[in-house]
DNA sequence: CGTCACATTGAACCTCTTCAAGCGCCGTGG
DNA sequence: CCACGGCGCTTGAAGAGGTTCAATGTGACG
């Protein structure tokens, strides 16, 4: 086993939760669309966003980073419902309570608008449909990562890397912008499990290890 | 190990797929919710209902019975994504094509709702409205769906019991309305182990099995 | 330099799968 | 009418894959 001679970038995985910091809020934007109807507010690592039952009245927008959900009603080892990315909107599964809570997974940029003030517009029926369509995409993505979850562990993690490239611009080189814990509570295995998998694919130079947040998908093409 | 004297009732697991008889089609009615635009349809056990990849032109709601919807693409053993009772609605996905494929798992009426009807009507704004309540409602489910496949059989097998349970209008009896092979490809099991597991949970008395198609919750509360 | 969080690696254990056999119900046909 | 065969369900024993427990490695920061 190849000892890694690990090159750092500035993606220190770290804990450093200092409170949020709100940017100033600006003027209500006149844009057509739902994203930038408001200034992005500014997460540390670990922070958390929202708590499972908190009144429902904003929906979110990752700017930059990235977000965990996850249950916490469910005693046992923590369970992640859902990641999201950059342009990723979450906070979207109706109801007038949060079902899951919401934690920065790394330092983030997130949108939050009001629910009242998209439907307070002008133009909300568009609005509405635009939800829906988001609504739907949040939809089809839990029922991908479903049927991740009903295969063995090697499939679920190329099927996690897959995914991630894909949802980074389609780029061989990602940012996983979380710890092996994280991945490893999302794809219902073990943190060990995760980096045995990892480092057999490495081993079988499918994928390059540069750093532990950093991994490169050598052939995409060959992990199906 | 008791043998079980099994008393079949008429929910006999039986393929019978005789071709789909449709009822003939009412008036479009003008009442104020999605649900009963028009007559169901009728069909019998393991019949399509729509394909991956078909243009999604139309919801669906379950008036009696039950649907998988699943995914063929991936090659290896069948993967449910979800399952829909009486009162459920499916095909929510969004996109301009379906991106699973649904099949009754018994005997079913199926109600099928033209998305150009919803929109064509006075009160669209309002339907679009009401599709949005439906999808959100069918990803909440979807992710508890994924909280279920992050836990052990067992947790699994009972997960299952208790939201059916909870769909079957919290009768402590629940009709099952599909096979072993269903139920373990939604729970990402082998039959055997929900076999076993059944059959565990019954020599414990915490449930009862009159029949492979019932089951009956002894003390609902203790599965937790 | 020492500490802390995160990641990696090894070995024993356990759960679930796999393979195999048998049972019960039902429909069919001799 | 009963024998046969298909299908679904159950049960057992061996095997594989993932977890658990434990130790070590690595980089960041004070």
């Amino acid at each position: 086993m190849p000892l890694r001679t690990t090159v750092s970038g500035n993606e220190t995985p770290r804990l450093r939760a200092r409170g949020r910091r709100a940017t100033p809020e600006s003027p209500v934007s006149t844009a057509r669309s739902i994203d930038s109807m408001s200034a992005p507010t500014s997460y540390g690592r670990n922070e958390p966003i929202f708590f499972e039952g908190d009144p429902a009245d904003s929906i979110y927008k990752v700017e930059s980073g990235c977000v965990r959900t996850y249950n916490t009603l469910d005693s046992g080892p923590r369970q992640l419902v859902s990641l999201y990315l950059a342009g990723d909107f979450f906070g979207l599964e109706g109801g007038d309570h949060h079902v899951v809570s919401a934690e920065t997974t790394t330092a983030s940029k997130i949108h939050v608008i009001k629910r009242r003030a998209l439907m307070a517009r002008k133009d909300n029926a568009a609005m509405i449909r635009n939800l829906l369509d988001l609504t739907a995409k949040d939809l089809r993505r839990a029922q991908r990562h479903n049927l991740l979850l009903l295969k063995g562990a090697q499939e679920r993690v190329i099927g996690f890397l897959l995914d991630m490239q894909e949802r980074e611009h389609g780029q061989n080189e990602i940012a996983l912008h979380m710890t092996r814990r994280d991945i490893a509570d999302y794809l219902g295995l073990t943190i060990e499990t995760v980096s045995r998998t990892l480092s057999r694919l490495e081993s079988e130079s499918a994928i390059s290890l540069p750093s532990p947040w950093r991994v490169v998908l050598n052939d995409p093409g060959m992990l199906n």
